[in-house]
DNA sequence: CTGACTTTGTGCCGACGCTAAACAAAATAG
DNA sequence: CTATTTTGTTTAGCGTCGGCACAAAGTCAG
């Protein structure tokens, strides 16, 4: 069933839905842009050939093919190495990344950061945008487009972040509002030197959104997204393509789902959430490993997992929070009924541990075994938040390209 | 952020978004059907004169209108009243209802049954289309579609009815099918003599539907409608007008939330679920008031809230179950963050016995302040299933009307 | 190597659905 | 009665896409 639409959208021809078809891989020839988009091979080729005079594509004729299979065979469809990048951007505990992402995902350049800045949104952003704008100015490519990922719940559409405790922030910055404003304080204008779109996600939704695109995600109609990282759950949800954040931003709000109804007290102000139940140190204190300093409490628990699983102390806590965790993917699978279910983080470590044990949980305590049976895998990209802010900013690009490169 | 299309929709044209503005009631003249449509006048005129000529609507011309405002006076869009209706019914435990809907969720005629025949989807549903048949014969209106609402979870897309359980149907039965074969055989047909198309839904997910187009539900963006009959608890969404049923139907299965650790044990093998927690059962039991056999178990826990509030064992079983169902809500809040809640059944009347506190527990359980003072509010229609069910054979033709009529 | 077959790219024309602009109509305000 | 406001109508034109015919580039069979 199709939307009750209030309001006839611009641009709408067939220029996005075929850019977009490329940028996620599934129309590597004209081709199958052609039976992908539905349209006869007359506009294929004229939607083909406008992407690539926008600078988008290459079209490949040449006629060098092999293809094996019968007839003519068809162009390819390549994303231009020249193309137009996007600025992406992640904050997290240890400090910052920023990239240039081009089309299709592609990290085009990186930059890491520290955090030696004061913890401030404005000093780190204003960081994080200078390690961005001499990037671009490395490169020399055309920028349209701005995203950033924080570790915080994200209230829309203001903007601020309601919760970016691991970068020491205030609750409730308006990060998207400095964000822009550090952006245009470096001069990095859009096309015709409008100012630059700026966008601001979570994390974990973000993630979503890349591994939707690019990674185990692809071609799921409802996915459902749960990974922990240092401290806390996230989760996201990916309707149809795009990300669901819910009326005001906070939707999958997943941390404080019951887990263990006698478990320990959350700041939340109930017990045993999955907040505190399945993260890290929730680990390794059940497996009676008391954390170091040395690496991060997710790098130790990965670790312990993956070397220790023989010691009883270990498999014990594995198989702990594993039932938890699968309790709680059960209760979101019995609200959501996703198509597939990716985990991150820790979540993603206990399932390569004992997928069995997990999958077997979520089907018994989901309340048809028929949604229970919902295909859990583990995150496969190797930076998904910042690929993901990236697609926050492809997004008007994709939706109409036109517009978005200033026309 | 707009979907990423993979495939080019036919229907393109403004026609149906312009029966969807009138069928909800926001195009009631011609000028807000430009506004709302966001054509021109021209347009907008073409629009309504096309619905005009296929018989949905009837462009109110006559210059005789006083308004008051200034300019020159709009024309009113009344439906048709001679207009084609689609065949609803719903199924409960006492019986069955039959009626014909017109667009606006008009009921044009309705026509009651009680379950005397065996207890056997064909059975029942062989009377409820015939009682369909016989109203659709006496009105000699066009028929455009036909949809049943079942107390029951839907698989889709096969149309199976899984825990039919208060109409005694097997688990599973296959109830679209065997709607679609009553329906052919009582000789039904759509336009042109086509297969009549026939739509099933939850009684709860069609509820929210009605609500969300003609009730308490209009304008929300993000409505979630939780809602108990006489057993067990049902909860929909409704995400940009459309019915969110997840990538099987079984989605929104917010039954067994947990709601109190240690409360009574539930057949899904936990214990405190929200389905066994907050019904009329567990209220009427909670105020030591064992249930009689005169009326519903839903009617006696209302009259003993409306007539008997003062009780202190009856007020005390009123905030126990008002402060399980906030926490349910809480949770639901938490992961899908609507716009809107609306509460049917037995929880409306808690909500109407007292709104503040109910409200505060959600603002409460839920993690943002912000979210979790979304608005709660009473379903507003009274026979939404019905409506409902009709809502699910009215979405083709406002999909795309001139398809539906067999153009 | 040649010809039949399959599949894809291209050019041309028309249909459709809309916008834009100018004008006419129907009300209110003074 | 006239000016103003708002809406309905007519006409011309544009952009997007489908349909069709034809050309192009490969495989397959002999």
């Amino acid at each position: 069933m199709t939307q009750i639409r209030t309001r006839l959208e611009r641009g709408r021809s067939a220029l996005g839905p075929a850019l977009a078809l490329v940028h996620t891989g599934r129309a590597p020839t004209r081709a199958l842009l052609t039976s992908e988009l539905g349209v006869t091979r007359a506009t294929a080729g004229a939607v083909a050939a406008e992407l690539e005079a926008l600078g988008f594509i290459r079209v490949d004729t040449r006629p060098g093919g092999a293809s094996g299979a019968q007839g003519r065979p068809s162009h390819g469809l390549d994303l231009d190495p020249a193309g137009p990048v996007v600025l992406a951007a992640q904050v997290h505990s240890d400090g910052f990344r920023a990239a240039l992402v081009g089309l299709g995902g592609r990290i085009v350049a990186t930059a890491p950061g520290c955090m030696t800045v004061p913890a401030d949104p404005a000093h780190v952003l204003g960081a994080v945008v200078e390690a961005g704008a001499e990037l671009l100015r490395a490169s020399g490519r055309t920028c349209l487009g701005a995203g950033l990922a924080v570790p915080s719940a994200v209230a829309e559409p203001e903007g601020t972040a309601l919760n970016p405790l691991h970068v020491a922030w205030p609750a409730g910055s308006p990060v998207r509002q400095v964000f822009a404003e550090q952006i245009a304080r470096a001069g990095i204008t859009g096309p015709g030197g409008a100012p630059m779109a700026s966008f601001l996600g979570n994390d974990v939704n973000v993630a979503a959104l890349a591994e939707h695109r690019h990674g185990a995600g692809r071609g799921a109609g409802q996915l459902l997204v749960v990974a922990t990282g240092h401290r806390g759950v996230g989760g996201a949800l990916v309707l149809g393509g795009r990300l669901h954040t819910g009326s005001s931003g906070l939707a999958l709000e997943v941390g404080h789902l019951t887990v263990n109804p006698a478990g320990r007290p959350c700041h939340c102000g109930s017990r045993g959430c999955l907040d505190v139940e399945v993260d890290p140190l929730a680990f390794l204190e059940a497996a009676g490993r008391p954390p170091g300093p040395a690496v991060s409490l997710l790098e130790q628990a990965r670790d312990l997992l993956r070397d220790e699983y023989e010691d009883p102390a270990v498999r014990a806590a594995a198989h702990t929070l594993i039932d938890r965790l699968g309790l709680g993917l059960a209760g979101l699978v019995n609200v959501l009924n996703p198509d597939r279910i990716l985990l991150g983080g820790l979540h993603r470590h206990l399932l390569d541990a004992d997928p069995e044990r997990l999958r077997a949980v979520v089907a018994d305590r989901s309340l048809w075994g028929r949604s229970g049976s919902v295909p859990l895998l583990a995150c496969a990209l190797d930076h998904n938040s910042l690929v993901g802010a990236a697609e926050l900013a492809w997004q008007p690009v994709l939706d109409d390209p036109l517009t978005a490169l200033g026309g």
